[in-house]
DNA sequence: GTGCGAATATATACCCAGTGCAGAAAAAGT
DNA sequence: ACTTTTTCTGCACTGGGTATATATTCGCAC
């Protein structure tokens, strides 16, 4: 039960972290556009080849540490209490995270994380791979608000398509200040009030915005 | 007045055509991947460098023809009349594409239209770079909303992103649908009430959704 | 522990996108 | 016709990514 990994399995793994950690010291330090996979490679002293056998792509290299999210919105829809609605629970969700200062709200002033995102954010290769995963994540929340909550087919693309655009505005412009100086607890109460507001507009609707004025 | 062009202008002009024509014609016929920049500049009759004076990079070759759209969304909104909502133009706008079978909106069943619209969906490189043009459409729908519908920063930037997300999956149904061998006018009326759902989900929000049953 | 098969690593040599540079060609102005 | 300025071209180079063939290393049996 104990499953020992082997040798061959703990040194994969630990192949694996040296890369990623050399890449991220580098990028860090240089600039992700000023440092090549062969300097990456040589500080992890392994062949470049073996690098692209572990990572099949230089952004991967940065982005695989945001692999594991793309299925965190399909799941609190899927795991709620059965009087919440899919909105309420996905606002409870990240009002949480936020106050956890989960670092995928962009609301974690660990100097390390947020370099990592302001290079993300300025890195078009890296924010373009992002946008990718943001599909993926929508394709899950599709499917948990068609599952789950009774939707047809468009309403639950459409729904899911909004609420990842808003998150990830959300989640960029804590980001943004964090990278900017701001510390998370000053950015705090901001970004709890900027997400209620979101949600309220989710929740709403944009019906009522820009009506003439009513004077 | 008549302001003549100039025959270094009209070179100019005709070179850029016949580059782009040429890696159209390819690209379609053997698939993007399959064709390189060089074979490109050779049927155009180029040098490669003098092809990289023209379009920056390859995926431009193909995403130069969408590039006008940027603002049009921001258009809409600027110049709607005074009593309609910034929603409600949008609406009737993305409508009226739809029966005019705007190539905008998916719904164009022009052989070469539908294969390119394929081609830059099934090309991830290229579905990439139109992310991208989606970024500068939001920006833009963001100031308009702000400067003529009097909205504060993070509503402009909310509604902005939510129904570009909107249009985008509206339009990539309607091109899968027609690339999948449906032709427009099949497409048209289903098209219309999925816009029509569509906007009626971004007009009231998404709040009732997913309610537990009221029986 | 020896030896064998499978997985993994490496060196080498490619392809292709994109850039810098120096000089040829060609249009524009005189 | 001559000069200036813009554009085009060839060449060489960087850097990401891949193919192939060979060398290492691990796992496992005996």
């Amino acid at each position: 039960m104990t499953n020992e990994p082997g040798l061959r399995e703990r040194k994969k793994q630990r192949t694996h972290a040296a890369i990623s950690e050399a890449a991220i010291e580098l990028f860090l330090r240089h600039g992700y556009d000023q440092v090549s996979v062969a300097q990456v490679a040589e500080a992890a002293e392994v062949s470049r080849r073996t690098l692209f056998a572990y990572f099949p792509a230089k952004e991967d290299l940065v982005v695989h540490r945001f692999a594991d999210h793309e299925a965190e919105s399909a799941r609190v829809v899927e795991s709620r209490a059965a009087d919440v609605t899919p909105l309420e629970a996905l606002r409870v969700h990240y009002l949480d995270a936020l106050a956890r200062r989960d670092p995928a709200t962009g609301l974690n002033d660990i100097p390390a994380i947020v370099a990592l995102y302001r290079m993300v954010f300025e890195t078009s290769s890296l924010a373009a791979r992002m946008h990718r995963f943001q599909a993926a994540a929508e394709e899950a929340l599709a499917g948990a608000l068609r599952e789950t909550a009774g939707l047809d087919e468009l309403s639950a693309r459409m729904a899911a398509v909004q609420i990842q655009a808003v998150h990830w505005t959300l989640t960029i412009d804590n980001a943004m200040r964090l990278a900017a100086g701001e510390s998370a607890d000053e950015r705090y109460p901001g970004a709890v009030s900027d997400t209620e507001r979101a949600y309220a507009l989710l929740a709403n609707g944009l019906g009522h915005l820009g009506a003439p004025d009513s004077r």
